[in-house]
DNA sequence: AATAATTTTTAGATTAACCTAAAAATTTAA
DNA sequence: TTAAATTTTTAGGTTAATCTAAAAATTATT
């Protein structure tokens, strides 16, 4: 069946959404993401209803369809991978490719997407540290930390970041804090929480809890 | 000022009709090529009109304005560089890459452009021969003959297609007949203007009046 | 449990891009 | 040069995606 730009960017919110918990999405939460107002989420998701991507009860929330999740995956796939083409072919750094990679997501031809995959070497994460998922649409857990959740003295990797935003990538890109880089939590501030950490074994530096949250890591030791 | 896809596509239309005469464009020229009625064309060129991309008087045709044309050429740009990226690097077919790349000409970004371009090494024709305008919009003249035009006896050099039909790009192929390829003319009937030609010297054979004008050729001697 | 606050939906409009049918202008041809 | 044919425009509607304002349902609070 026929999709809209829009339809795929209801989708994708609803799916970003879900990751996070296991209840039902709000209309409100939706209409946040999507930078719209409640009443044409409500428009929109009977919508999505209609054509089987959602299942959707009026005042009951929304979720994916099997379906749904499906396209969903499909736009995540094709995001992700523009974004390694864009860092690794292109020469973009981390911050700069969100935008465009939001445009790319939505060229249609599974053929060019299985080729580009494979142009790429068939990439695991993309450059944010997220998991791409399969031709077939399996997007497997990373299951990392956060930052902010690991207690003092510990010894972590950066792996991802749970933000996007240009501004958030280039303070990180700004403190060396790049995919892989090794982080030594030397204290936590009770008082707001900063951490006082050493990057890539370097002289330790403090970094807000507000960073923190966004920085997701495995723990080394 | 924001332009939509839509706007995007008349314009792209609107000069591909303008190479071909000095005259102005006529409402159903237009309405014919992006595959609607004469009355929606009629509503656009207004619009387009308004936000100065046209010069447009009712009744009296349509023709870009200096600034359409700059929009124009910037379309075409990124819809070639698009087609040599997917053949080139993705490995596509000549006669698979049109419809893909109709959709990759309106992703707006300059910067990806400019290093997409510098990517495939500043390509100065895209797969079908047809030339790539320049970041500041320059589209150079490349004035080939069309096969049909040749008279016998003369022996050419495939430079290029007048047509990206999927069928017709196909059929070239099928009869060797791809760019660069050498076109020694043994004899053209008068009965239905078919071409008996020796494709890099092969064996001759017949091609219609209906393809050869389609195909573009250098004189070689 | 009743009321207050919040969330969500409905109702009614708006805009972009399209449509059909009819009217008006232009072009062609007798 | 007038009538016929064609082209183009106007008038009035449709659909997708949005909006505001008001009504309805749900959730939170006393």
């Amino acid at each position: 069946m026929a999709i809209s730009f829009t339809e795929e960017n209801y989708l994708k919110v609803i799916h970003r959404l879900s990751e996070a918990t296991s209840e039902d999405i709000s209309t409100n939460a939706v209409a946040e993401l999507m930078q719209t107002k409640a009443a044409s989420v409500t428009d929109m998701l009977r919508k999505l209803a209609d054509k089987g991507w959602v299942n959707y009860q009026k005042y009951q929330g929304v979720r994916l369809s099997a379906e749904g999740e499906k396209i969903a995956l499909s736009i995540v796939r094709k995001h992700r991978l523009w974004e390694v083409f864009l860092v690794d072919k292109m020469g973009f750094n981390w911050d700069e490719v969100h935008e465009i990679a939001e445009q790319l997501e939505h060229i249609e031809s599974d053929q060019l997407v299985n080729k580009l995959d494979e142009y790429l070497g068939f990439p695991k994460t993309d450059p944010h540290g997220d998991p791409i998922p399969s031709k077939d649409g399996i997007l497997p857990e990373l299951a990392y930390s956060h930052l902010s959740d690991i207690k003092a003295t510990k010894t972590c990797k950066l792996m991802g970041v749970a933000q996007d935003s240009a501004v958030f990538l280039q303070l990180l890109t700004k403190l060396n804090l790049n995919l892989g880089a090794k982080l030594a939590i030397k204290e936590i501030n009770e008082f707001d929480r900063s951490i006082f950490v050493s990057i890539n074994d370097a002289a330790p530096i403090f970094i807000s809890h507000d960073v923190a949250k966004n920085i997701l890591v495995k723990i080394l030791a």
